[in-house]
DNA sequence: AGAAATTTGTCCGTATGTATC
DNA sequence: AGATACATACGGACAAATTTC
């Protein structure tokens, strides 16, 4: 049979019930998954389509996988509850000494006082982007 | 020869030098990438290889793929802002494992691969400040 | 409108390299 | 050193979306 994927790939079905037993703690958080070629009998599908699937979970951050050894159910992430955790501060601001990179690109020595200045945008509690912007102290005379 | 791939994978460099292409307007924003066929051909390398290359970069935000058309180089935003005479800026993109500051932020293990821009806005030569954005591959689903 | 060509998507089977146990 | 497990790479086949004629 070569290659009847009517609705949804087989990669992805695979995906689903992978994503299942984990979030069903089948596979509890920090258990290794079945190894590849398990799950290429139990499925019965080529070795590239299981690792197409579990690079799914990958990118999903359900799973990680490490070389040699195998591929770890993450803990999951839970919801902040109501009156929990109080949302930190979105900006922060310091001064750091240049690095050679960044004293490279302002001509300044090395270790020459930068300001920067954090912000991190959220959405629903996860983040989305950190954006660091470092400017030279501003010396007026 | 099947596979041999001492230090840099052979999926990297050809993500590599397809980056420095789209980089260098060699492929300008906005234009297709050859199909995967000619990559095929002028890379000597199997279809899936070239696929891999390119799902690096997809990855990365720099390409955009549609199915049955082709890949497409993403624009880069420079955003100049209205009438503030001459500012550039250069904008450059690339990959770093999380430390522990980002990791917590993101709320991923140490060492996750983060994408990091980094664009420099210069007035009348010098540099005004340095941006960097970090963010998380591109999650799909 | 329809058929053909092009291009990406999915899947298989196999072989070999590299890291971990 | 051997066994196990993931990583890289090849080549072939068919499916599905888009463009072209």
């Amino acid at each position: 049979m070569p290659t009847p994927h009517y609705g949804q790939p087989r990669y992805r079905s695979i995906a689903d019930e992978l994503r299942a037993r984990i979030e069903s703690y089948a596979i509890p958080p920090g258990a290794l998954l079945p190894a590849e070629s398990v799950l290429t009998a139990e499925f019965k599908a080529s070795r590239g389509t299981i690792r197409q699937a579990i690079a799914v979970l990958r990118d999903e951050r359900l799973v990680a996988t490490e070389h040699g050894r195998g591929t770890y159910a993450k803990p999951r992430r839970h919801e902040n509850g109501p009156d929990e955790g109080s949302v930190e501060a979105e900006t922060r601001q310091r001064q750091i000494p240049a690095d050679r990179e960044l004293a490279a690109l302002f001509a300044v020595e090395v270790g020459t006082a930068l300001v920067e200045q954090q912000s991190v945008t959220r959405k629903n509690g996860t983040v989305g982007a950190v954006v660091r912007t470092y400017r030279l102290l501003q010396t007026r005379r």
